[in-house]
DNA sequence: CGTACCCGATGTGTT
Protein backbone atom coordinates (compact mmCIF):
# COMPACT_ATOMS: atom_id res chain seq x y z
CA UNK A 1 0.00 0.00 0.00
CA UNK A 2 1.78 2.96 -1.00
CA UNK A 3 1.92 6.02 1.11
CA UNK A 4 0.22 8.27 -1.72
CA UNK A 5 -2.96 6.34 -1.93
CA UNK A 6 -2.91 6.31 2.38
CA UNK A 7 -2.60 9.93 2.60
CA UNK A 8 -5.61 10.54 -0.09
CA UNK A 9 -7.17 8.12 2.26
CA UNK A 10 -6.78 10.50 5.47
CA UNK A 11 -7.48 13.52 3.17
CA UNK A 12 -11.19 12.26 2.51
CA UNK A 13 -11.21 10.91 5.96
CA UNK A 14 -10.66 14.65 7.03
CA UNK A 15 -12.93 16.39 4.30
CA UNK A 16 -15.88 13.81 5.65
CA UNK A 17 -15.22 14.97 9.85
CA UNK A 18 -14.82 18.50 9.01
CA UNK A 19 -10.54 18.92 8.97
CA UNK A 20 -9.66 21.29 6.08
CA UNK A 21 -5.87 20.29 7.31
CA UNK A 22 -4.48 17.09 8.40
CA UNK A 23 -1.43 17.76 10.96
CA UNK A 24 1.79 16.21 9.83
CA UNK A 25 1.91 13.90 13.48
CA UNK A 26 -1.69 13.14 12.94
CA UNK A 27 -0.97 12.01 9.50
CA UNK A 28 2.36 10.29 10.90
CA UNK A 29 0.43 8.36 13.59
CA UNK A 30 -2.19 7.19 10.81
CA UNK A 31 0.12 6.15 8.19
CA UNK A 32 2.08 4.21 10.44
CA UNK A 33 -0.86 1.99 12.05
CA UNK A 34 -2.93 1.28 8.35
CA UNK A 35 0.97 -0.04 7.54
CA UNK A 36 0.12 -2.51 9.88
CA UNK A 37 2.10 -1.37 12.65
CA UNK A 38 1.32 -0.36 16.80
CA UNK A 39 1.35 2.85 17.64
CA UNK A 40 2.34 5.15 20.51
CA UNK A 41 0.69 8.50 20.13
CA UNK A 42 1.18 11.38 22.55
CA UNK A 43 -0.19 14.66 21.42
CA UNK A 44 -0.83 18.07 23.33
CA UNK A 45 -4.65 18.55 24.49
CA UNK A 46 -5.97 20.08 21.07
CA UNK A 47 -4.06 18.81 18.79
CA UNK A 48 -6.85 16.94 17.47
CA UNK A 49 -5.95 12.75 18.88
CA UNK A 50 -9.24 11.71 18.64
CA UNK A 51 -8.93 12.17 14.40
CA UNK A 52 -6.34 9.37 14.77
CA UNK A 53 -8.77 6.64 14.97
CA UNK A 54 -12.07 8.15 14.25
CA UNK A 55 -10.75 8.60 10.43
CA UNK A 56 -9.45 4.67 10.49
CA UNK A 57 -12.88 3.01 9.44
CA UNK A 58 -13.25 5.74 6.75
CA UNK A 59 -9.82 4.86 5.87
CA UNK A 60 -9.59 1.39 5.79
CA UNK A 61 -12.86 0.91 3.95
CA UNK A 62 -11.19 3.04 1.23
CA UNK A 63 -8.06 1.19 1.07
CA UNK A 64 -10.29 -1.95 1.20
CA UNK A 65 -12.41 -1.17 -1.04
CA UNK A 66 -15.27 -2.19 1.36
CA UNK A 67 -17.24 0.75 2.15
CA UNK A 68 -19.01 0.41 5.62
CA UNK A 69 -17.79 -2.81 6.38
CA UNK A 70 -14.68 -1.19 8.77
CA UNK A 71 -14.97 -1.54 12.80
CA UNK A 72 -12.61 0.30 15.27
CA UNK A 73 -12.64 -0.16 19.27
CA UNK A 74 -11.81 2.34 21.61
CA UNK A 75 -11.38 1.78 25.07
CA UNK A 76 -12.16 5.09 27.14
CA UNK A 77 -11.96 5.23 30.55
CA UNK A 78 -14.77 7.90 31.35
CA UNK A 79 -18.22 7.73 30.42
CA UNK A 80 -18.56 10.96 30.51
CA UNK A 81 -15.58 11.32 27.62
CA UNK A 82 -16.97 8.74 25.64
CA UNK A 83 -21.07 10.16 25.63
CA UNK A 84 -19.30 13.37 24.49
CA UNK A 85 -17.40 11.85 21.43
CA UNK A 86 -19.93 9.47 20.47
CA UNK A 87 -22.42 12.28 20.30
CA UNK A 88 -19.62 14.33 18.11
CA UNK A 89 -19.04 11.32 16.06
CA UNK A 90 -22.41 11.03 15.32
CA UNK A 91 -23.07 14.45 14.33
CA UNK A 92 -20.80 14.37 11.64
CA UNK A 93 -22.36 11.29 10.05
CA UNK A 94 -19.48 8.95 11.55
CA UNK A 95 -21.51 5.42 12.79
CA UNK A 96 -20.91 5.67 16.66
CA UNK A 97 -22.43 3.80 19.70
CA UNK A 98 -20.30 2.78 22.76
CA UNK A 99 -21.28 -0.09 24.96
CA UNK A 100 -21.09 0.69 28.84
CA UNK A 101 -23.01 0.70 32.00
CA UNK A 102 -25.29 3.44 30.75
CA UNK A 103 -25.95 1.87 27.17
CA UNK A 104 -29.45 0.72 26.56
CA UNK A 105 -30.38 -2.68 25.32
CA UNK A 106 -31.02 -1.68 21.64
CA UNK A 107 -27.39 0.40 21.69
CA UNK A 108 -25.69 -2.66 22.64
CA UNK A 109 -27.29 -5.02 20.60
CA UNK A 110 -26.64 -3.13 17.50
CA UNK A 111 -22.54 -2.89 18.65
CA UNK A 112 -22.73 -6.85 19.28
CA UNK A 113 -24.72 -6.59 15.49
CA UNK A 114 -21.57 -5.02 14.31
CA UNK A 115 -23.97 -1.96 12.82
CA UNK A 116 -21.43 0.54 14.41
CA UNK A 117 -17.83 1.20 12.87
CA UNK A 118 -16.67 3.31 16.13
CA UNK A 119 -17.21 1.70 18.89
CA UNK A 120 -16.27 3.05 22.43
CA UNK A 121 -16.27 0.60 25.75
CA UNK A 122 -15.11 0.76 29.10
CA UNK A 123 -12.19 -1.26 30.20
CA UNK A 124 -14.63 -3.26 33.01
CA UNK A 125 -17.06 -4.49 30.29
CA UNK A 126 -14.44 -4.94 27.95
CA UNK A 127 -12.02 -7.34 30.20
CA UNK A 128 -15.14 -7.95 32.36
CA UNK A 129 -18.07 -9.30 30.10
CA UNK A 130 -19.05 -12.59 28.21
CA UNK A 131 -20.91 -11.44 25.68
CA UNK A 132 -18.22 -8.79 24.81
CA UNK A 133 -15.17 -11.60 24.86
CA UNK A 134 -17.68 -13.95 22.88
CA UNK A 135 -18.27 -10.36 20.59
CA UNK A 136 -14.58 -10.03 19.64
CA UNK A 137 -14.35 -13.95 18.98
CA UNK A 138 -17.20 -13.89 16.72
CA UNK A 139 -17.60 -13.81 12.79
CA UNK A 140 -18.27 -10.67 13.04
CA UNK A 141 -15.59 -9.03 14.37
CA UNK A 142 -12.96 -11.59 13.57
CA UNK A 143 -13.54 -10.06 9.58
CA UNK A 144 -14.41 -6.63 10.17
CA UNK A 145 -12.12 -5.21 13.26
CA UNK A 146 -9.27 -3.99 12.21
CA UNK A 147 -8.20 -1.48 15.03
CA UNK A 148 -7.77 -1.61 19.04
CA UNK A 149 -7.84 2.26 20.77
CA UNK A 150 -6.71 2.99 24.21
CA UNK A 151 -7.16 6.59 24.91
CA UNK A 152 -6.13 8.45 27.57
CA UNK A 153 -3.04 5.16 27.98
CA UNK A 154 -1.46 7.08 30.75
CA UNK A 155 -4.75 5.37 32.53
CA UNK A 156 -3.56 1.95 32.38
CA UNK A 157 -0.41 2.51 34.29
CA UNK A 158 -1.61 5.44 36.63
CA UNK A 159 -4.81 3.74 37.70
CA UNK A 160 -4.73 0.10 36.66
CA UNK A 161 -1.78 -0.44 39.19
CA UNK A 162 -4.00 1.65 41.97
CA UNK A 163 -8.21 1.51 42.06
CA UNK A 164 -9.12 0.50 38.63
CA UNK A 165 -7.05 -2.68 38.58
CA UNK A 166 -8.73 -4.33 35.18
CA UNK A 167 -6.86 -1.47 33.47
CA UNK A 168 -3.29 -3.25 33.91
CA UNK A 169 -5.31 -6.62 32.46
CA UNK A 170 -6.39 -5.04 29.28
CA UNK A 171 -3.03 -6.55 27.24
CA UNK A 172 -5.63 -9.99 27.80
CA UNK A 173 -7.48 -8.77 23.85
CA UNK A 174 -4.28 -9.22 22.42
CA UNK A 175 -4.48 -12.85 22.47
CA UNK A 176 -8.13 -12.90 21.49
CA UNK A 177 -7.90 -10.93 18.30
CA UNK A 178 -6.44 -11.74 14.63
CA UNK A 179 -2.19 -10.57 15.27
CA UNK A 180 -3.19 -8.19 12.21
CA UNK A 181 -5.18 -5.93 14.31
CA UNK A 182 -2.81 -3.67 15.21
CA UNK A 183 -2.88 -1.73 19.04
CA UNK A 184 -3.02 2.28 19.21
CA UNK A 185 -1.88 3.92 22.50
CA UNK A 186 -2.79 7.79 22.84
CA UNK A 187 -2.66 9.85 25.57
CA UNK A 188 -0.99 13.85 26.18
CA UNK A 189 1.19 13.15 28.88
CA UNK A 190 3.79 10.21 29.22
CA UNK A 191 7.25 10.65 30.57
CA UNK A 192 9.02 7.89 28.88
CA UNK A 193 9.10 5.51 31.79
CA UNK A 194 5.25 5.87 31.52
CA UNK A 195 5.09 4.83 28.10
CA UNK A 196 7.15 1.61 28.00
CA UNK A 197 5.07 0.49 31.00
CA UNK A 198 2.03 1.04 29.41
CA UNK A 199 3.79 -0.39 26.24
CA UNK A 200 4.61 -3.63 28.14
CA UNK A 201 1.12 -3.82 29.59
CA UNK A 202 -1.16 -3.40 26.70
CA UNK A 203 1.37 -6.39 24.96
CA UNK A 204 2.54 -3.91 21.83
CA UNK A 205 5.03 -4.75 19.83
CA UNK A 206 7.66 -2.80 18.69
CA UNK A 207 5.61 0.26 18.54
CA UNK A 208 6.30 3.35 16.73
CA UNK A 209 6.31 6.32 18.56
CA UNK A 210 4.82 9.49 17.50
CA UNK A 211 5.44 12.29 20.19
CA UNK A 212 4.94 15.75 20.59
CA UNK A 213 6.31 17.80 23.72
CA UNK A 214 3.39 19.20 25.71
CA UNK A 215 5.54 22.40 27.13
CA UNK A 216 3.77 25.51 26.44
CA UNK A 217 5.74 28.49 26.23
CA UNK A 218 2.81 30.70 27.64
CA UNK A 219 2.96 28.71 31.20
CA UNK A 220 4.82 30.88 33.78
CA UNK A 221 5.93 28.45 36.19
CA UNK A 222 5.85 29.42 40.12
CA UNK A 223 6.44 27.70 43.25
CA UNK A 224 5.34 29.71 46.70
CA UNK A 225 3.82 28.64 50.57
CA UNK A 226 0.74 28.07 51.55
CA UNK A 227 -0.01 29.67 54.63
CA UNK A 228 -3.48 29.52 56.04
CA UNK A 229 -7.06 30.30 53.67
CA UNK A 230 -7.61 33.62 54.79
CA UNK A 231 -3.98 35.14 53.62
CA UNK A 232 -3.39 32.86 50.80
CA UNK A 233 -7.33 33.71 49.41
CA UNK A 234 -7.86 36.91 50.32
CA UNK A 235 -6.14 38.55 47.14
CA UNK A 236 -8.76 36.25 44.84
CA UNK A 237 -11.28 37.10 47.25
CA UNK A 238 -10.93 40.81 46.25
CA UNK A 239 -10.24 40.42 42.38
CA UNK A 240 -13.78 38.49 42.19
CA UNK A 241 -15.58 41.56 44.45
CA UNK A 242 -13.69 43.98 42.29
CA UNK A 243 -13.91 42.15 38.74
CA UNK A 244 -17.18 39.50 38.92
CA UNK A 245 -17.34 38.07 35.81
CA UNK A 246 -14.16 39.31 34.10
CA UNK A 247 -12.13 38.01 36.63
CA UNK A 248 -9.25 35.64 35.10
CA UNK A 249 -10.89 31.92 34.64
CA UNK A 250 -8.68 30.03 37.56
CA UNK A 251 -8.46 26.56 38.73
CA UNK A 252 -7.82 25.62 42.49
CA UNK A 253 -6.47 21.81 42.83
CA UNK A 254 -6.66 21.04 46.70
CA UNK A 255 -5.38 17.15 47.90
CA UNK A 256 -8.32 16.59 49.80
CA UNK A 257 -11.94 17.44 50.54
CA UNK A 258 -12.04 19.46 53.28
CA UNK A 259 -9.06 21.78 51.78
CA UNK A 260 -11.88 22.29 48.81
CA UNK A 261 -14.58 22.86 51.24
CA UNK A 262 -12.40 25.53 53.41
CA UNK A 263 -11.68 27.41 50.49
CA UNK A 264 -15.15 27.22 48.48
CA UNK A 265 -16.46 28.55 52.33
CA UNK A 266 -13.85 31.12 52.54
CA UNK A 267 -15.17 32.43 49.03
CA UNK A 268 -18.52 32.00 49.20
CA UNK A 269 -19.03 33.38 53.14
CA UNK A 270 -16.52 36.09 51.75
CA UNK A 271 -18.67 37.02 48.52
CA UNK A 272 -21.81 36.37 50.42
CA UNK A 273 -24.52 38.17 48.41
CA UNK A 274 -22.09 38.66 45.56
CA UNK A 275 -21.33 35.04 45.24
CA UNK A 276 -23.67 35.17 42.21
CA UNK A 277 -23.52 37.81 39.34
CA UNK A 278 -25.80 39.25 38.52
CA UNK A 279 -25.82 40.30 42.60
CA UNK A 280 -28.48 38.35 44.77
CA UNK A 281 -29.44 36.30 42.57
CA UNK A 282 -30.94 32.66 43.22
CA UNK A 283 -27.64 30.86 44.71
CA UNK A 284 -27.55 28.10 41.96
CA UNK A 285 -24.56 26.65 39.57
CA UNK A 286 -25.77 29.03 36.54
CA UNK A 287 -25.31 32.20 38.41
CA UNK A 288 -22.57 31.57 40.81
CA UNK A 289 -18.98 33.38 40.08
CA UNK A 290 -17.05 30.06 42.37
CA UNK A 291 -18.09 26.59 42.64
CA UNK A 292 -16.87 23.56 43.93
CA UNK A 293 -16.32 19.82 42.57
CA UNK A 294 -15.14 16.72 43.66
CA UNK A 295 -16.29 13.00 43.15
CA UNK A 296 -18.70 13.64 45.86
CA UNK A 297 -20.17 16.35 43.51
CA UNK A 298 -23.76 15.01 42.42
CA UNK A 299 -23.47 14.03 38.88
CA UNK A 300 -26.21 16.58 37.13
CA UNK A 301 -24.20 19.45 39.30
CA UNK A 302 -20.46 18.30 37.80
CA UNK A 303 -22.30 18.48 34.15
CA UNK A 304 -23.56 21.71 34.98
CA UNK A 305 -19.66 23.10 36.33
CA UNK A 306 -18.12 21.47 33.23
CA UNK A 307 -20.60 23.02 30.40
CA UNK A 308 -20.41 26.11 32.31
CA UNK A 309 -17.00 26.56 33.03
CA UNK A 310 -16.13 25.17 29.28
CA UNK A 311 -18.25 27.91 27.69
CA UNK A 312 -18.58 31.61 27.79
CA UNK A 313 -20.40 32.16 31.89
CA UNK A 314 -20.54 33.69 35.03
CA UNK A 315 -18.40 31.14 36.59
CA UNK A 316 -15.10 32.05 36.96
CA UNK A 317 -12.90 29.85 39.54
CA UNK A 318 -13.55 26.01 40.70
CA UNK A 319 -12.16 24.69 43.54
CA UNK A 320 -11.83 21.20 42.80
CA UNK A 321 -9.92 17.50 43.56
CA UNK A 322 -8.14 15.90 40.31
CA UNK A 323 -12.23 14.37 39.94
CA UNK A 324 -12.25 18.16 37.73
CA UNK A 325 -9.89 16.47 35.34
CA UNK A 326 -9.65 14.19 31.96
CA UNK A 327 -12.69 15.89 29.68
CA UNK A 328 -11.76 19.60 30.90
CA UNK A 329 -11.10 21.78 28.34
CA UNK A 330 -11.16 25.41 28.38
CA UNK A 331 -9.71 28.10 26.17
CA UNK A 332 -9.39 30.78 28.73
CA UNK A 333 -8.45 29.36 32.08
CA UNK A 334 -5.57 32.16 32.97
CA UNK A 335 -4.57 30.35 36.71
CA UNK A 336 -3.99 27.06 37.87
CA UNK A 337 -3.54 26.90 41.77
CA UNK A 338 -1.97 24.11 43.26
CA UNK A 339 -2.59 23.69 47.15
CA UNK A 340 -0.39 21.23 48.05
CA UNK A 341 1.90 18.99 45.99
CA UNK A 342 0.14 16.55 43.10
CA UNK A 343 0.83 12.81 42.95
CA UNK A 344 3.58 13.28 40.49
CA UNK A 345 4.74 15.55 37.92
CA UNK A 346 2.90 13.94 34.73
CA UNK A 347 -0.43 14.83 36.94
CA UNK A 348 0.86 18.42 37.42
CA UNK A 349 1.67 18.94 33.68
CA UNK A 350 -1.91 17.79 32.49
CA UNK A 351 -3.30 19.99 35.23
CA UNK A 352 -1.30 23.01 34.87
CA UNK A 353 -1.74 22.34 30.60
CA UNK A 354 -5.62 23.12 31.63
CA UNK A 355 -4.33 26.86 31.52
CA UNK A 356 -3.84 29.38 28.63
CA UNK A 357 -5.67 26.58 26.09
CA UNK A 358 -5.72 30.19 24.04
CA UNK A 359 -2.26 30.82 24.10
CA UNK A 360 -2.38 33.75 26.30
CA UNK A 361 0.43 34.12 29.04
CA UNK A 362 -1.31 32.13 32.02
CA UNK A 363 0.03 30.97 35.39
CA UNK A 364 0.49 27.86 36.88
CA UNK A 365 1.45 28.11 40.39
CA UNK A 366 2.54 25.41 43.12
CA UNK A 367 1.89 26.18 47.13
CA UNK A 368 3.57 24.50 49.50
CA UNK A 369 1.57 23.15 52.17
CA UNK A 370 2.57 22.10 55.61
CA UNK A 371 1.59 18.46 55.31
CA UNK A 372 2.84 16.60 52.38
CA UNK A 373 0.87 13.58 50.61
CA UNK A 374 2.33 10.68 49.45
CA UNK A 375 3.74 11.48 46.34
CA UNK A 376 6.64 11.01 43.87
CA UNK A 377 10.24 11.77 44.10
CA UNK A 378 10.36 13.72 41.45
CA UNK A 379 7.58 16.14 42.32
CA UNK A 380 9.33 16.97 45.14
CA UNK A 381 12.77 18.03 43.53
CA UNK A 382 10.49 20.18 41.54
CA UNK A 383 9.21 21.92 44.70
CA UNK A 384 12.19 21.95 46.92
CA UNK A 385 14.54 22.97 44.13
CA UNK A 386 15.57 27.04 43.92
CA UNK A 387 18.69 27.15 41.26
CA UNK A 388 17.18 25.29 38.13
CA UNK A 389 14.63 26.15 35.77
CA UNK A 390 11.47 25.07 36.32
CA UNK A 391 9.91 23.74 33.26
CA UNK A 392 13.36 22.02 32.55
CA UNK A 393 12.50 20.22 35.57
CA UNK A 394 9.17 18.99 34.68
CA UNK A 395 9.98 18.35 31.46
CA UNK A 396 13.11 16.29 31.25
CA UNK A 397 11.71 13.27 31.02
CA UNK A 398 9.04 13.29 28.35
CA UNK A 399 9.47 12.71 24.95
CA UNK A 400 10.83 15.95 22.45
CA UNK A 401 11.23 18.48 25.21
CA UNK A 402 14.14 21.05 23.97
CA UNK A 403 14.66 23.67 26.65
CA UNK A 404 12.85 26.67 26.04
CA UNK A 405 15.40 29.34 24.40
CA UNK A 406 14.73 32.46 25.22
CA UNK A 407 16.38 35.52 25.82
CA UNK A 408 17.52 36.64 28.89
CA UNK A 409 15.16 40.01 28.92
CA UNK A 410 12.31 37.43 28.93
CA UNK A 411 12.84 34.88 31.40
CA UNK A 412 10.45 35.82 34.00
CA UNK A 413 8.08 34.70 31.88
CA UNK A 414 9.37 31.56 32.07
CA UNK A 415 9.68 30.50 35.95
CA UNK A 416 10.47 31.95 39.34
CA UNK A 417 13.72 31.10 39.11
CA UNK A 418 15.01 31.79 35.57
CA UNK A 419 13.28 35.29 36.60
CA UNK A 420 16.06 35.70 39.44
CA UNK A 421 18.72 36.61 36.21
CA UNK A 422 15.74 38.58 34.03
CA UNK A 423 16.96 41.87 32.95
CA UNK A 424 13.91 42.67 31.19
CA UNK A 425 13.19 45.94 33.65
CA UNK A 426 9.67 45.22 33.94
CA UNK A 427 9.33 41.66 35.79
CA UNK A 428 6.83 42.85 37.64
CA UNK A 429 4.48 44.79 35.71
CA UNK A 430 4.56 41.50 33.48
CA UNK A 431 3.36 39.41 36.50
CA UNK A 432 1.50 41.66 38.06
CA UNK A 433 -2.17 41.21 35.94
CA UNK A 434 -1.80 37.41 37.70
CA UNK A 435 -3.92 37.59 40.88
CA UNK A 436 -1.29 35.16 42.90
CA UNK A 437 1.20 37.15 41.68
CA UNK A 438 -0.28 40.65 41.84
C1' DC B 1 -5.37 12.04 49.63
C1' DG B 2 -8.28 11.31 45.69
C1' DT B 3 -8.95 9.74 41.01
C1' DA B 4 -14.27 5.37 38.02
C1' DC B 5 -16.72 1.70 36.55
C1' DC B 6 -20.69 -1.72 37.13
C1' DC B 7 -24.74 -3.83 38.95
C1' DG B 8 -28.22 -5.09 41.93
C1' DA B 9 -30.92 -3.59 46.00
C1' DT B 10 -34.15 -0.22 47.49
C1' DG B 11 -37.07 3.58 46.84
C1' DT B 12 -40.04 7.23 44.12
C1' DG B 13 -43.23 8.74 40.94
C1' DT B 14 -45.92 8.01 36.59
C1' DT B 15 -49.02 5.42 33.35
Amino acid sequence: MSSKTIKEAVTAAGRMLGYDKIRPHQLQVIEAFVKGQDVFGILPTGYGKSFCYASLPAIFDQLLGKPGTTIVLVVSPLTAIIKDQVASYSSRGISAGYYTGDSDKQMKDAVLRGDYQLIYITPELLIGSNVCRKMLTGEVYEQRLKAFVVDEAHTVKKWGQTFRRVMERLGEIRSLLPPSVRVMALTATATNAVRCSVTCTLRMDKPVVVALSSCKANLVYNVGKYTTVVETFKPLLTRIRNDRDKCPRTIVYCQSYNMCANIYIYLSRGLSCELTEPVDAPNIAKFRLVDMFTSVTDQAHKDTTISLFTKPSQLRVVIATVAFGLGIDCPDVREIIHVGVPEDIESYIQETGRAGRDGKPSLAILLKARVYHACEEGIKEYVDNDCQCRRDLLFKSMDNYKHRQIDSSRQCLCCDVCALICTCGCCSRNLSSFVFLG
